[in-house]
DNA sequence: TTGAAAGCGCTACCAG
DNA sequence: CTGGTAGCGCTTTCAA
């Protein structure tokens, strides 16, 4: 019932009469062998059932055929980060690797430390104790969205997408349908990132621009209904005439709370930085941005796969996006590196 | 600018002027060394920054502090497949394992195995290669829905949805709300799971007892609109009034179809037996059931560290799911084994 | 083109 | 309660 023993290059090397480097070698093209001699191993480890040990590898050779992806705990529920991880283990699998998801806590990992050979880290919150741990570990890593910290030893990258840009044209689309006192809802900070920063900077930026006094305010990004409906009051009571939300699918929460504050949803613009494909990017009620998670994912793999085992400042690729209306004049939005 | 050489246990024993099968020991608990012995070794760990090396453990131990999950390539973008892996990554975590999200092909994975310890495959497909392998590599398995073949070495166990229950509840709504010859538009064998086989078998069985004469037809899980409104015009053209569809999502863009074809979507119900939370479980309009696909994904991982190393039959279990009337009257799932 | 030896860092096993 | 020895299966390094 139980394995009846794993085969190991050993006994393939004395089953064929040949050293177990030559087997080793042949199994893995490292190019000193005969071809026939590779062949030849080839055929009979099939025949065996040979399976490599991967534990055995890593030892020796101290590289793991995986990859780890960190999400901060308190955003793991959004489908964003849901779409990029499966983009990025499809990205992780064309590189030959597999992609672990890395959701034990900080404590836990210094027992048992993930056998990865890179890390990605999205939207870090600073000073969480696990990608400090990573740090310490000097683990290669990328990270989606700045560090908190200036620099880090072993920090290879950062991929980010447009978001100043992406909400400019948010703004802009809400104040096309009228909105003369557009109001900003970001998240605070049990959710900071450097996204976040981005989104309200720019947000000020173009309130500046349009000579519109900001009317901005935060919420956690686990806040409840109750909290929310309260947050959305006091902006309706400064006189928003318009609401733009930071976190995944908000838009799509205030919508009900606007229309039971007496108002036309039609003629009350509601925006999402982060449209959730389940109740915002299809509705034609909600301005959002796409953020294409799934490419964004991909493109996050390919990066940190890059520069495994580089040295030097980080680099910086941006991933595109796009601003969904309800029309058909969508705007592209910026991608490539 | 790189490691600077990672401390190993040989060091620490040094340091201490112990013996390494002592400082190992007392790092992870194993009884035997004194309380203060312990202490003393794991600040000074802690102190020079020690990690543990995961790949020598593993090849002494056989053991890896990694769980694998494998999800069939064809249905990977289901959103149900998303939630329950974040769901399985979750409860690996509570576990003391990583999770590892499998995506490679077959040929990738003779050359390098994925180093994991037990393996969860989901609605596994007849003679996948990728799941021939891991059979063949004798890992402990779990499957999400039972597989194809009889009896497999190491399948420890099998959980499931009470699908033929849940679906049953589903045809009953729609016979109340008044369908006389609701068709059944399931998945073809692009996706064979046991889940479409309970499903199918269930439909039939409910139109024996109801003396309604069965009307069914599959599609690709990957169908276009083309195909699908093809399907939905011959089902229309042979009587139908009302459609349950099988795969996820499908429900909700047969909508605009029967809307199309001059049906009032008021009178003609219509159902999905996996809601997919962006467009169906929250559509009044649509009769769903939801899996709850992270509670599924949890409890399909305790299920395999629970028969981790276990042998004999495969012991089996079902996980909940409730099905989701427009109205306030829903029907909740039997849960637990 | 092939082989032999050494050893990666850890845990199992048996002495003390 | 602690220490010594062996060895997991592989790759690296060097010699033939």
């Amino acid at each position: 019932m139980n394995s009846p023993k794993r085969i190991t290059i050993v006994d393939l090397a004395r089953d064929l009469g040949l050293a177990k480097t030559t087997v080793s070698d042949a199994l893995q093209g490292k190019g000193r062998v005969a071809p026939e001699t590779v062949a030849l191993v080839r055929t009979r480890a099939e025949e065996l059932g040979y399976v490599l040990n991967r534990a055995a590898r890593s030892l020796r050779s101290r590289s793991t055929g995986a990859l780890g992806l960190y999400i901060p705990p308190v955003v793991r529920n959004f489908s964003f980060y849901m779409e990029f991880a499966f983009g990025a283990a499809e990205a992780a699998a064309r590189a030959g690797a597999d992609l672990v998801l890395i959701a034990r806590d900080h404590s836990a990992m210094v027992e048992q430390p993930s056998a990865v050979g890179g890390l990605l880290v999205i939207d870090p919150l600073a000073g969480d104790p696990t990608i400090q741990h990573f740090v310490a570990t000097g683990l290669d890593m990328v990270s989606v969205g700045r560090l908190p910290e200036a620099s880090l030893p072993h920090h290879l990258g950062v991929i980010e997408a447009d978001h100043s840009g992406l909400s400019r044209s948010v703004f802009d689309a809400v104040f096309a349908r009228g909105a003369r006192r557009p109001a900003f809802l970001g998240s605070d900070g049990t959710f900071f990132s450097s996204w976040a920063e981005d989104v309200a900077a720019s947000y000020r930026a173009w309130c500046a621009e349009h000579g519109i006094e900001p009317l901005a305010d935060t919420v956690s990004v686990e806040a409840d209904t109750m909290a929310l409906s309260g947050k959305v009051s006091t902006l309706l009571a400064a006189g928003a005439d318009a609401i733009i939300t930071g976190p995944q699918g908000f838009a799509a929460r205030v919508l009900p709370l606007v229309r039971a504050a007496g108002k036309d949803p039609a003629a009350f613009p509601l925006a999402s930085l982060v449209g959730d494909p389940s109740t915002e990017l299809n509705d034609p009620r909600i301005i959002s941005v796409d953020l294409l998670p799934r490419a964004f994912g991909e493109a996050s793999i390919r990066l940190l796969v890059d520069r495994l085992g580089a040295t030097g400042r980080p680099v910086h690729r941006t991933h595109g996006g796009r601003v969904v209306h309800a029309g058909p004049s969508d705007t592209p939005g910026r991608g490539g590196d």
